[in-house]
RNA sequence: GGAGAGAUGGCAGAGUGGUCGAAUGCGCACGCUUGGAAAGCGUGUAAGGUGUCAAAGCCUUCGAGGGUUCGAAUCCCUCUCUCUCCGCCA
């Protein structure tokens, strides 16, 4: 959400920022709410103030048995005034809050600007495809009837739903707990382990709703309660109406979950192997820290998730998101891209983003800041730390060999207990 | 799933219709005291909104929503959550 005050302020401005995401913020709407609550409100707090001093008096009067029915004439009237009136002023305050609620977050000054994902930004590649001598086959040609098994999947499910057997569920299983080790041990995460499903409450904290519901499941018979879509939901409202103490900061979280889509929208789109699914598993990294802090962080954590495709010696790109592919509630992103061969590109396997105040000021995530005493928003950071169904994707592709075997990288032999798998 | 009890500030815990945003204790902050510390003493200490250079002031909030009343933490209704017992169960 953004800071209403600012809303005010700098209404020119804010619709400046929004429009380089291509995002109309209609000012005049705006003005007319606001001018609207601000003349009800102001009436409606003098009312209530009178009404106030009245029934003081009246309980005066009674305590010292005088007649009260003059004042208790005069305050019924106030009383029926004041109904009408806050019953006006609460609708439009709703109004004014999904008006609020909708309006996606202010993108950084260095986003670059741009229309879509072909205007992303690359900021550095590392590593090299390799070169195959031989032609490479894709992760399903790979792992058909070899451990992936879409079939099974449909009939469990349907669509868009894996089974994962043998070497490539335990493949998969190393990959998790290498990820979550390296980012425990060496860059200094809390675990945490949460609810997979989601009330609604936490998916407006994070800023799924009220904008993105066609996004979720939703559980059917339960009035709000959701699959989650990523950790971050879960796991960024692990602060909602709280006010940390600054020795807590900057809190690290990493977590593991499934992650459920619907991928409304994407029909077509990815549709051959783990790709795209509507259940995935992936790490994630959630970091809370105070605002002058939190471009740092982005850069740290965006970092960590790096470390993963590094340790796996997986050829990536790092690319800045431009404004028109920016996510609703992120105020800065970089996604990481991981070389996949079969498609001869770079494909998405991790998304960091910074979502200063914006997260925050939705959950009412705060600190309470010792230099003076008072209390602040937290910024909030996150990102994925890798997506594991990708990454399974990306090392069966980059590391396959002409025999149809696919080498383990080194960091996860130990982990797996092989060199080499599918041979 | 059945029966009962409960939800108050950072925490504990009073408060059953009026000056209660709320006693008291703990915690925390500052000051006094001390060689220094502890103890002791004193003062302060909820959040959000509005307002302001800053403040004062004003409004809202005692799990959430609705109702009764001039007036609700307190009475009534609905919901959510927690605890205890029973049943079932990994």
């Amino acid at each position: 959400m953004l800071d209403p005050k600012k809303l005010r302020k700098e209404t020119s401005e804010v619709a400046l920022n929004l429009s380089r995401r291509g995002f109309n913020f209609d000012q005049n709407t705006w003005n007319d709410l606001e001018s609207e609550r601000k003349e009800l409100q102001g009436s409606n707090e003098v009312q209530q103030s009178k009404l106030n001093d009245i029934s003081k008096e009246i309980g005066l009067a009674v305590k010292e048995g005088k007649d009260a029915t003059q004042l208790k004439e005069q305050a019924s009237e106030l009383t029926a005034l004041i109904k009408t009136q806050s019953k006006t002023l609460d609708d439009l305050l709703e109004d004014i809050n999904q008006f609020v609620l909708s309006l996606p977050n202010l993108i950084d000054e260095d986003v670059p600007d741009g229309k879509n994902e072909d205007e992303n930004l690359e900021i550095i590649s590392v590593g090299s495809p390799r070169q195959f001598n031989f032609s490479p086959k894709d992760h399903l040609e790979i792992g058909d009837n070899r451990g992936i098994d879409m079939e099974a999947g449909v009939k469990i499910t349907g669509s868009r739903f894996k089974v994962l057997k043998n070497e490539i569920a335990q493949l998969q299983r190393a990959l998790l707990n290498f990820m979550l080790d390296t980012h425990i041990k060496d860059h200094g995460y809390e675990e945490v382990y949460v609810p997979y499903i989601v009330n609604k409450d936490s998916l407006i904290g994070t800023g799924q709703l009220p904008k993105f519901e066609e996004d979720l499941f939703k559980i059917d018979g339960e009035s709000n309660f959701y699959l989650t879509s990523t950790a971050e939901v879960p796991v960024t409202n692990l602060l909602r109406d709280e006010i940390l103490e600054s020795e807590t900061l900057p809190l690290k979280y990493v977590c593991h979950t499934p992650c459920f889509r619907s991928e409304a929208g994407s029909y077509g789109k990815d549709t051959r192997g783990i790709m795209r699914l509507h259940q995935f598993e992936k790490v994630e990294l959630v970091q809370a820290v105070e605002s002058s802090d939190s471009e740092e962080a982005l850069e740290e954590l965006t970092g960590h998730a790096e470390a993963i495709l590094q340790k796996l010696e997986l050829p990536y790109r790092k690319v800045s998101l431009c404004s028109g592919d920016i996510g609703f509630s992120a105020a800065k992103t970089y996604d990481l891209e991981v070389w996949v061969p079969s498609q001869d590109a770079y494909r998405e396997i991790s998304s960091c983003s910074n979502f200063r105040d914006f997260q925050a000021r939705r959950m009412k995530a705060r600190w309470k800041n010792p230099s003076n005493n008072k209390i602040e928003l937290l910024n909030t950071i996150n990102g994925s730390g890798l997506a594991l169904s990708r990454t399974v994707l990306a090392i069966l592709e980059n590391y396959q060999e002409s025999d149809g075997s696919v080498t383990i990288p080194d960091i996860l032999r130990n982990y797996l207990g092989k060199d080499k798998i599918l041979n």
